[in-house]
DNA sequence: ACGGACTCCTGGATGC
DNA sequence: TGCATCCAGGAGTCCG
């Protein structure tokens, strides 16, 4: 579900909400979305409550919030350990008053203490491929800035990172002889792109999702890498794609850029631009959404 | 060692 | 109305 645009919006609703606010109860109430932690889901518990959540952070798909580091670590006041978030296809963590009805597909409650009060901060999944941990804070491979939980570290940096490495991206696309789609679903290349702004970006760029990655001029790489950028910034805007209930902010809201969208989802639509049926193809399990006359294979 | 297939789940839409 | 089938924003693991 939630792609890169999806997860910055939860990760700027749980910036504002919780950062400088106090863990005070944690509730389990499914052990399936704890399947990143390393541990019991009481170990998971014992090491939430207490803490102060510090100003969440995101990589590609992967969210998380760092955690204040224990009294009598002042040595390096760094965070060790943050809790980390990933929404898989239908995870959400809402900001909700302690008031609120229980939402279905509760699977882990947090009661927290901030400055404004006392609320919750809910994880929802329906499908359960999402799940929340506590992990270790390490020095990221390229080494540079802040450190990132262990779970993390095989993750490429994305397209909206300042560091995000063009030429690195451009080098691993082209020597690959998978297709131009997988390689760009490929979170070790590429973080942040899923199946719906991977078949927007070759829509704008033209490019047949099956074309072998390899066969794409260098020109044509940069220019697709534009075209994620591009996408990722105007869905940011409109606050995400939103098929359903099943992608909200924190506070349970839509976004609205699947009207935005010009060719996920659009079989037997018009492409915009040159009003060919846009067809469906079987991809990897899932489905492929492109213009047959605007992007075919060379 | 790369890359495709399989797997983990629930629920809404569609078809007979 | 009921039941079967298909489909969905992801990614870790396994196997050839």
């Amino acid at each position: 579900m939630p792609e890169l645009p999806e997860v910055e919006v939860v990760r700027q609703g749980l910036a504002a909400a919780v950062a400088g606010s106090t863990i005070s109860a944690v509730e389990v109430l499914d052990e399936r979305a704890l399947k990143r932690h390393r541990g019991t889901p009481l170990d998971f518990v014992s090491r939430l409550e207490g803490r102060v959540l510090l100003p969440a952070s995101r990589r590609g798909k992967f969210l998380w919030v760092p955690l204040e580091p224990l009294a009598g670590f002042e040595a390096d006041s760094r965070p060790q350990d943050a809790l980390l978030a990933h929404l898989g296809m239908s995870g959400q963590m809402l900001v909700r008053t302690l008031s609120a009805p229980e939402d279905k597909q509760l699977r882990i409650r947090m009661r927290v203490e901030g400055p404004a009060g006392e609320y919750e901060l809910r994880f929802i999944d329906q499908r359960l491929f999402g799940s929340l941990a506590v992990d270790e804070l390490v020095a990221p491979v390229d080494a540079a800035t802040e450190r990132i939980p262990s779970q993390v570290t095989h993750i490429a940096r994305d397209p909206i990172d300042p560091l995000f490495d063009r030429k690195l991206f451009s080098l691993r696309m082209r020597s690959t002889k998978r297709g131009i789609k997988a390689a760009l679903l490929d979170q070790a290349i590429i973080s942040g792109v899923g199946n719906i702004y991977a078949d927007e970006a070759l829509w704008r760029a033209r490019l047949h999702w099956a074309q072998p990655a390899a066969t794409v001029s260098a020109r044509k790489i940069t220019e697709l890498l534009e075209h994620v950028q591009d996408v990722f910034a105007q869905s940011l805007e409109e606050g995400g794609t939103s098929f359903d209930s099943l992608y909200v902010n924190v506070n349970g809201e839509s976004g609205y850029f699947s009207r935005s969208l010009q060719a996920y989802g659009r079989e037997g639509e018009a492409c915009p631009r040159c009003g060919t049926a846009i067809k469906r193809e079987p991809f990897a399990n899932r489905s492929s959404y492109r213009c047959p006359r605007c992007q075919r294979k060379r």
